[in-house]
DNA sequence: AGCACA
């Protein structure tokens, strides 16, 4: 691991110097790749309902953003970038003098700056935005993708199936970690079967729909009580009519927008602070 | 599948 960072411009001690610096953005690009972020791909894999980790480490490092609602794991190579490229700066600084000396007639090594000096002080002021370039880049190119949500997606979550004696403290808890999560409203209804006895309905308000897109993707199929008979799986879906105190007045991702939701247009100027 | 609050 050292050598790769030491070496980050003269390999081994120059041994091919014109060979161009060879940033680790592949391997972050790769990881990238093969990031299954395609929305309601897959048939509910509870499994990897590591909803858990999946919201903690995205929306955690997202610090504004939900942005990165679905990027789960493009914080996680967000921060593997940097204390990498932290190395590689030291490390040109340090080489610096000994490449100078051994390579005094390549002046590609020197880079934009012409001067190692230049080079170096570059690097420690700009590296971390450089590589974070870099990797806004991709997350943008990731982030189209990610942009993705269901037609009907709106910032209000309509969850099912939570037990009877579910309280709404009980269930703002589960919500309450997701980024955009605002409140969540308890309702009890009557069961269709007149035998079933009451039902409690539950929608949840986010910022806007693709942080409700997150919660709803982790929490799909949750199961609120592993003990119980047909342990409670929590069904989350889009609420038809996003909610009165108006999808975040902040929210541009209201509703789908490839639909003819007259009813999305709704007077957002709620005016609730 | 089942969608309320203003």
């Amino acid at each position: 691991m050292g050598d790769y960072g030491g070496s980050w411009r003269y390999a081994g001690g120059g041994a091919d110097p014109r060979r161009p610096v060879s940033t680790p953005t592949k391997r972050s690009r790769r990881e990238y790749g093969d990031r299954d972020i395609g929305y309601g791909a897959r048939d509910r894999g509870y499994d990897d309902r590591g909803a858990r980790g999946g919201w903690r480490d995205g929306d955690g490092l997202a610090g504004g953003g939900d942005l990165m609602s679905y990027g789960g794991g493009l914080g996680g190579n967000d921060l593997g970038m940097g204390p990498g490229l932290g190395l590689a700066g030291g490390g040109v600084g340090n080489m610096g003098p000994l490449s100078l000396v051994g390579l005094p007639d390549e002046p590609t090594i020197l880079g934009p700056g012409g001067r190692m000096v230049g080079l170096d002080g570059g690097m420690g002021g700009r590296a971390g935005g450089l590589n974070l370039n870099g990797v806004a880049a991709e997350a943008d190119a990731l982030r189209g993708n990610v942009d993705v949500l269901p037609p009907d997606a709106s910032s209000t979550l309509f969850v099912d199936g939570l037990p009877q004696d579910c309280s709404r403290r009980e269930a703002a808890h589960i919500f309450r970690p997701f980024i955009g999560f605002k409140e969540v409203r308890l309702v009890h209804k009557d069961a269709k079967r007149v035998n079933g006895g009451k039902v409690v309905l539950c929608f949840v308000e986010f910022a806007d729909a693709r942080c409700a897109a997150t919660a709803l993707e982790a929490l799909q199929g949750y199961k609120f009580d592993e003990t119980d008979h047909d342990s409670y799986a929590l069904r989350l879906t889009f609420a038809r009519h996003p909610g009165p105190r108006g999808p975040a007045r902040d929210d541009p991702y209201r509703g789908g927008r490839e639909h003819g939701d007259d009813y999305n247009q709704r007077p957002r100027g709620g005016g609730r602070r």
